[in-house]
DNA sequence: TACTAGTGAGTGAGAGCTTACTCACTAAAA
DNA sequence: TTTTAGTGAGTAAGCTCTCACTCACTAGTA
């Protein structure tokens, strides 16, 4: 469900450009070596043999090898991100869950979807973002922008009926967002998968204790 | 005082290869431009120059690039990383708070000084972490070997004093480095200081509640 | 229908640089 | 005198990016 969301997302942005085959396979290839090698280690070279075109075909569409990061991440950063987390906040104000451990279940168990939905791109994030400033601040400001405003609605909720503990917005997403990275981070850095039903039920077992008023 | 005890296992760990003066030079001026652009965005001039030597001399010592790079990230992960902890654990059990929250409260003062104090180092291996799965599998098998058997045994107390949950160490361990994690990643990517004594209280209240029985 | 002109995605050899690494040499210490 | 740290010009490899060229295809013309 999410996950085919997500894929539509992924795929819509692509066909948006309106790009060839071939200039679809160097962008599927980048993003692939990218997240494995990370993006100083793989040459444009690399990524033409990968994508099967010749490496003059790789900069007819992007005029250096920052613009096919550029394309990779900005669509992601700018489309992608805020469209999840609009559709997000969307069905949870919509379905509007008078339990906050059903809220909670389903926040974690959607995310984490989302996480490894999104691997490679997250990857090649977590990668750039250790060496680039400028990334660091525009993710922080969509933090800002498209989380806490939202969920300070939904929070407030749960909040007024004595279901959640009256802390500040970005103290309680902190959290959150923090227990679902413990889980994701190293299944992402191992390479591994995990069970996410499992998983989600644990963290959302202690998130929803250490969340009471 | 942590502060110290950590800057005397660095100088040591340096002066234990005995180099010379220019040699650590290039050792200290690759820390500081590795975890500030990036070891493939670093080239050996960059270093050169900012230690005040020639390529040469950077050379004699340190056969290649890669060896610069070892000589930073292997001594941390070998012997500073296991020192403190094991001084940390030596220190817990000595001390023996009766109460959880002074003991957990304890436990985020000293991880988070011991972060902020190794910012440079810990950023580095952030940013091989995502490119480099031997250093991945080698860090797991530290957080086992060096953490979940001292932890067990004091986690044990508290549990058998009605203080702490009865999860698995592992279980209890993620929650308490990964909010940790939360506090600190976002400020060693930011660049920014936070007020570590606040932010501990902050962070102690929290999982206090978490990791009630 | 047959021919021609035009278009633009794709090619790959290679120009131009940068980079990691070397080595013949110097200066100074032992 | 021997040894050793340090030097910096030099080298070869590899990188990004360019550009003259090909060719399948379309649209207009006879």
């Amino acid at each position: 469900m999410a996950n085919s969301y997500i894929q539509s997302l992924i795929t819509e942005s692509l066909s948006e450009l309106n790009l060839t085959a071939k200039q679809k396979a160097v962008l599927t290839a980048s993003l692939k070596l990218f997240s494995e090698k990370g993006f100083e280690r793989t040459s444009t070279h690399d990524i033409a043999q990968s994508a099967g075109v010749s490496e003059g075909t790789v900069y007819k569409q992007f005029k250096t090898k920052e613009g096919i990061l550029a394309a990779i991440i900005e669509p992601f950063i700018q489309k992608v991100l805020p469209k999840a987390v609009a559709k997000f906040t969307a069905e949870m104000t919509k379905t509007s869950f008078p339990d906050f451990n059903d809220f909670l279940l389903a926040l974690i168990r959607n995310r984490m979807t989302f996480a490894f939905d999104n691997m490679p791109q997250l990857r090649i994030i977590l990668h750039e973002v250790t060496t680039n400033e400028a990334i660091v601040s525009r993710l922080e400001n969509h933090f800002q922008k498209l989380l806490v405003g939202p969920m300070a609605s939904i929070f407030k909720k749960y909040q007024e009926t004595g279901q959640l503990v009256k802390w500040p917005t970005n103290r309680i997403l902190r959290y959150i967002v923090t227990t679902i990275m413990g889980y994701v981070l190293p299944a992402a850095l191992a390479r591994q998968t995990i069970n996410i039903e499992q998983v989600s039920r644990e963290a959302a077992e202690f998130l929803l204790k250490g969340l009471k008023p």
